[in-house]
DNA sequence: TCATAATGGCTTACGTTGTTAGCCACTATG
DNA sequence: CATAGTGGCTAACAACGTAAGCCATTATGA
């Protein structure tokens, strides 16, 4: 898939403020279509179901989720800002960070490459390990995710659950007793 | 809340096995009446609405969840344990799961304490520490949801992966470089 | 014992959703 | 200048959650 042109991308724009504004039972067609002035089944002569419209929404995000993380790559010791990003950017788009991370994953309507965009601060945070990269990755995911879905008790401090995971996460592993 | 008898656990165990055999599109109004004999406005004499009903099944859900994170507890050395039961039991029961951690929490809808009761044995297993805690949880959640949503390169080694988060999550923390 | 209320079905119907079918105007191209 | 593509339109459909109101059965209490 390559980035996206004309009026394709005025929808998409459209759906993601619709999404951002408005959750996702704002996420319509007709309400898309309305906000371009246009009829719901217009929409269809673009892409051919709702489905392929927010994977291409989804697609943009992932776009701009890896550019911000690639910002802060520069940093020495970056794990702590990646996570402070990571953490950043699902609060900043809650709905549409949990579009992204709640579909099943289409590979094809992904732009080239983007995938591996995104993973590449971590993995370099994580001194090459995948395995750890993959944690950290599911550990930031599942604070933002919780986070978002209202999860923690009212009283739980998050800056200091973020703290301790990226402590232990960064941490060379000391004793493993996992097996 | 307590537990559900009669008719209205009849409904949330119809619901439940519409939802784990056919996925969240599986699970309508209409569908789990049918499963019942009944109509389907016939439901709303017992769940005022979809969403209460749903509410419900995620609230059987936790129960069962606790119950079996409560049973593991018992192992010396117990977050491995932990760990894979979570991981167990979610890619068992993949539609259920994804429903109770997508919705928002509603605490009412909850039986007295089982949120508590299901955080226990981990709360334990880290030695006490809410933020350690809350940190392990979120990487279990966050590799569970990433597995069932398709998010891992297919040739990523999970099991790897998830010894690498529990083994330093488990590991007390040596140098803590995140301030 | 019998009126009364609660319980739990039923049918009908409504608004909203995604989506299909088919028509038409404009534009670019051979 | 014929033709094909592009991108609108209207009308309509099926499936969904749900509201309204009717009716049979069962339990209750005077």
């Amino acid at each position: 898939m390559e980035p996206l042109t004309g009026r394709k991308a005025e929808i998409v724009a459209a759906a993601r403020d619709l999404l951002e504004a408005g959750g996702p039972e704002a996420l319509t067609m007709r309400a898309i279509a309305d906000r371009l002035g246009i009829q719901a089944p217009s929409l269809y002569k673009h892409f051919p179901d709702k489905d392929a419209l927010e994977a291409a929404l989804v697609a943009a995000g992932f776009v701009e989720q890896a550019e911000t993380f690639a910002a802060v790559t520069r940093s020495r010791n970056p794990l702590p800002a990646l996570a402070r990003a990571y953490r950043a950017w699902a609060t900043a788009h809650p709905h549409l960070y949990v579009l992204m991370t709640s579909r099943r994953l289409d590979r094809d309507s992904l732009p080239e490459g983007v995938e591996a965009a995104a993973a590449a601060p971590l993995l370099k945070a994580c001194g090459g390990d995948p395995n750890r990269a993959r944690a950290a990755w599911a550990f930031a995911h599942g604070m933002a995710s919780l986070e978002l879905a209202n999860r923690f008790p009212p009283d739980a401090d998050l800056d200091a659950a973020w703290r301790a995971g990226v402590d232990a996460l960064q941490a060379p592993p000391t004793t493993p007793r996992s097996t």
